[in-house]
RNA sequence: GGCCCCGUUGUGUAGCGGCCUAGCACGCCGCCCUCUCAAGGCGGUAGCGCGGGUUCGAAUCCCGUCGGGGCUACCA
């Protein structure tokens, strides 16, 4: 059996979709499983809508998810150019053997003769092209000419069922003549999509084709073209198919590129490591076991195959994403973890800088002794700002948020007032040693449940209702520090 | 309308004729733990769309039906 070669071809176009990067992940994981070749190839031919900032997007998509690929733009390989637009002149020497074999032929036919033809054979009018070109004279498409009409060119579609064994869907049929003769060229010349895809595909050696469910009835009209490329000998054979299902949002509608959820970066911004987006979007129609859901890359590339897949659609769910990244999250060493969220907490204001290398050694002390404290208190990288925020700023910078202060007891000064005595008196500034003599003096003397005792120093500490805990969160302030937040808020009752 | 695909708890899945009084995870609910919130532990909630077959036996096979989706462009 020859090499796999696989590929990711999509059009740059708008912002990288969780769906896209989905079908880039199957492909790479298929390759990678397999031992093939991945290439990575841009369509860009639709110059209206693509965008050389959307191309740069996909790149970034890319390599964050960390997809990577043996052949592809910038990089290059043995069969590009790798974008599209830069291979017009492969894609007129095809058309011209396909018109020169027969296989492709012109059509003059306007939309509006097609239905009017029709109409009056008392046919369905929306039946699609009719063929009527199919056997023009060389007089008849002269007369077109010379009527100023230019003509499209259309594949010849055989009167034949076509049947494509899918490797998720198994054997699937297309009845003869319902998959009209479809236009593979503009008027105008330029190549539409059903013939450059199949030809790029052809002419890189591409073994299978994976991709997206909303591709699978334009496949019968491509195996036809592949057909006729294998007797031109462009072609070494038509490759294997499997249409991935659809990716989902609320309901039971696609995931629209509109919804926010759809872009790639959102949740990137929002703190999801990519293993564990990446993670996620492989559950999207593939398991890796029965009672496990959890796992990295290179578990994914060891245990991944295009069969296995499922064909049924799949809903994008942010809790079970969510979820799955706090998994991994966890998982982390903390020194890694700690290097992961700097970018966020700068990008928050509350580090001078957004890499691990370049903080402060003061920074980089409190980071470290932080972060041990929060790892399984967040699910997103995007959470440490709220979380972690009050470590980094001084005393009078700490802003007590409305809900903070309104939970705060009735007895919140008589507690502050004698929490700051206990605290003062301390030599040892430890967690066990604090805990010991605020338990002492707040629950057994005062008699004050747990929960509200700590409540309002909480509050003055780091200006949340949820944090950190709170002993640790104020050994590591420091004892000066702490006290001056606990006269503040007590102040300002 | 035509062609095609899909159908297991709210969500993602396991299941490939008997191991299923349907497993796992997320979610949700409750309890335990507890300085908040998490994490962790324990327990609970909820499903084979429907109807016929085939079979000793069906979530698993077949047919139909209903429901959802895709395609039907000189877009990709």
């Amino acid at each position: 059996m020859s090499k796999v070669r696989v590929r990711f071809s999509p059009s740059p176009t708008g912002l990288p979709h969780v769906g896209m990067v989905r079908t880039a992940l199957f492909n790479w994981a298929y390759a990678r499983h397999t031992g093939g070749d991945m290439v990575f190839r841009i369509e860009d031919t639709d110059a209206e809508r693509d965008s050389q900032e959307s191309y740069e997007m996909l790149l970034d998509a890319m390599s964050w998810m960390g997809i990577d690929y043996d052949e592809g733009p910038e990089i290059g390989g043995p069969y590009g150019p790798y974008r599209q637009s830069q291979r017009h002149d492969l894609h007129a020497q095809v058309v011209a053997k396909l018109v020169e074999g027969g296989y492709a032929y012109e059509s003059f036919s306007t939309p509006d003769e097609i239905e009017a033809r029709h109409r009056a054979a008392g046919r369905d009018p929306k039946l699609g092209y009719d063929g009527f070109d199919r056997s023009l004279t060389e007089e008849q498409k002269a007369a077109f000419r010379a009527e100023g009409r230019e003509p499209v060119l259309r594949m010849r579609m055989p009167d034949e069922d076509i049947t494509i064994e899918d490797l998720i869907r198994g054997t699937v049929t297309f009845p003869a003549g319902t998959v009209p003769d479809y236009v593979i060229v503009r008027a105008n010349g330029i190549p539409l999509y059903t013939l450059v895809n199949p030809v790029d595909d052809a002419l890189m050696k591409i073994t299978h084709v994976l991709r997206g469910e909303d591709l699978l009835s334009s496949t019968p009209r491509q195996i036809v073209l592949w057909r006729a490329m294998v007797e031109l000998g462009i072609a070494d054979a038509v490759p294997s198919y499997a249409h991935m299902p659809m990716v989902l949002g609320e309901g039971t509608k696609k995931l629209s590129k509109r919804d926010p959820e759809s872009n790639l970066f959102h949740h990137r911004d929002r703190g999801f490591l990519p293993e564990g987006l990446l993670n996620y979007l492989a559950l999207l129609g593939w398991s890796i076991g029965p009672d496990r859901d959890v796992f990295s890359p290179a578990d994914l590339v060891a245990a991944f195959d295009i069969a296995d897949v499922n064909p049924n659609p799949a809903r994008f769910d942010l809790k079970k994403a969510e979820a799955i990244n706090a998994e991994h999250m966890r998982a982390l060493p903390v020194g890694d973890l700690a290097a992961r969220v700097v970018p966020y907490l700068h990008a928050a204001g509350f580090l001078s800088s957004d890499s691990a290398q370049s903080l402060t050694p003061h920074e980089e002390q409190t980071l470290a002794e932080a972060m041990p404290l929060v790892q399984t208190r967040m699910n997103l990288l995007g959470e440490a700002p709220g979380m972690l925020g009050f470590l980094f700023i001084g005393a009078s910078e700490v802003v007590v948020e409305d809900a903070a202060r309104a939970k705060l007891p009735d007895n919140a000064a008589d507690v502050l007032d004698a929490a700051i005595a206990v605290l003062e008196g301390l030599t040892d500034f430890s967690p066990a040693a604090q805990q010991e003599a605020l338990t002492a003096k707040l629950v057994e003397e005062m008699g004050i449940k747990p929960r509200f005792a700590f409540g309002p120093l909480r509050v003055a500490v780091t200006g949340r209702l949820v944090s950190p805990p709170l002993f640790e969160s104020m050994e590591i302030l420091g004892q000066d520090e702490s006290l001056t937040r606990l006269r503040n808020l007590r102040a300002s009752l």
